[in-house]
DNA sequence: TATTTTATTTAGTTATGTCTAAATATTAAT
DNA sequence: ATTAATATTTAGACATAACTAAATAAAATA
């Protein structure tokens, strides 16, 4: 059995190896966590010896194969509570962070796999991250939230997250559909909205409109 | 404050003194959160010293009233998730007493607020117990779930604690509606089946009906 | 390469919440 | 009213998870 605080420390180091599984310095963690190196010290040999990292004193940490499920479950309960809280209890996606990193902690597969079901197995987050399934598979990284491409790159739309009928129609405005295609133009930073080109008419999007649009990349 | 342990012995504490408000052993807390005596004297002080209960060694313990309104607030919580897990998430109400112990603790004032409203502020949960309001309140003990009568008594369906249609339909059938006129002829021990006289016509029903339909005693 | 700087670990302390065993108080029984 | 039985508290340990300060290792610089 997992504590809190272990589990806190096993999604840090997930977060921080990225996707090239890099090792993680004590250091990192402790930044991250906003705790100090020596816990960090005691805490990584605890979770060596429990086999979730791979510890070789002064040379950092990587997770092991269950450490990694681990995290991977923690991050899809997460993100699964984070839906929750905005769709279904209408919160704004800036204020359910706080409550999904104390609701991750809770302790039933039942209920992450039922809630999985009665959101309809969503894939990304209200932040636009990526939901891992029930294997711990994170959805083909072809497809991504039209707000995190870099600009000029293009793709089609693959999927619609929102399922709310006034945005579906506001897309239908845009002239947006699965299958449109999509190009960025330009990022503005100050509100982070969009300047995008469909199917070669310049368009201007939200953040919060762009987040809810998938794209395959091409 | 309050950490998870201590509002699980203000929680063992409220249920214990019942509604007298008496006072509360050692022994008898050691006895509901399967603990030892020893524990319960220690956590029994620092209570005493964070002004939630009143302690006088050897006398046992009762609430103060923020201790009360935080275990209130405990059982609130404990309630209301209880509802969310068998009719949103379709748990059976017997697999929900545990995940329920957890979410419990869960802190966010808005979380309970937008939750209470999502379910539509129930007042009963599908044990058949009552969920205090956000004030503290519990519902007027006049009104009582049907499973929880005695023998004989008699009063007038007030509510309906269940939405679904499927079981609204079965009540029409039954001739049961709000101010229908309800007296229990027998309570059957070995599947808690009831049968009841609804306006001087006989009928069988289950717990499962019964404890969705609210009496008011005459 | 030697030295300085930075990163990391160890040692020792603290707070929470539990435990066992011993001591003490209360209640019940003779 | 003593004694016996039961309830409760204290004392001393232990585990978890954090901290500070000191020691040590690694990396960077001269």
């Amino acid at each position: 059995m997992s504590s809190q605080a272990e589990e806190n420390y096993l999604k840090a180091i997930f977060k921080l190896s990225g996707k090239e599984r890099k090792s993680v310095s004590t250091n990192a963690i402790a930044e991250e966590l906003q705790t100090k190196a020596s816990s960090v010290s005691d805490m990584v040999k605890k979770l060596s010896e429990k086999s979730l990292i791979n510890y070789i004193k002064y040379q950092g940490v990587t997770l092991t194969s269950s450490g990694q499920n681990l995290a991977i479950y923690i991050v899809r309960k997460h993100r699964l509570w984070e839906v929750f809280l905005v769709k279904t209890l209408n919160f704004k996606w800036d204020e359910v962070h706080e409550i999904a990193e104390q609701l991750e902690h809770i302790k039933s597969p039942e209920l992450v796999a039922r809630l999985d079901a009665f959101l309809n197995h969503p894939t990304y987050d209200p932040h636009g991250d990526p939901i891992p399934n029930e294997k711990g598979e994170f959805p083909k990284t072809s497809a991504v939230p039209l707000n995190k491409l870099k600009i000029h790159s293009r793709g089609k739309v693959v999927a619609v997250e929102m399922d709310d009928p006034s945005f579906l129609n506001y897309l239908d405005k845009l002239n947006i559909s699965i299958g449109t295609s999509v190009e960025i133009l330009e990022l503005n930073d100050f509100d982070n909205s969009i300047d995008i080109k469909i199917d070669s008419v310049p368009r201007h999007i939200s953040t919060n409109v762009a987040k809810n649009i998938l794209i395959s990349l091409l």
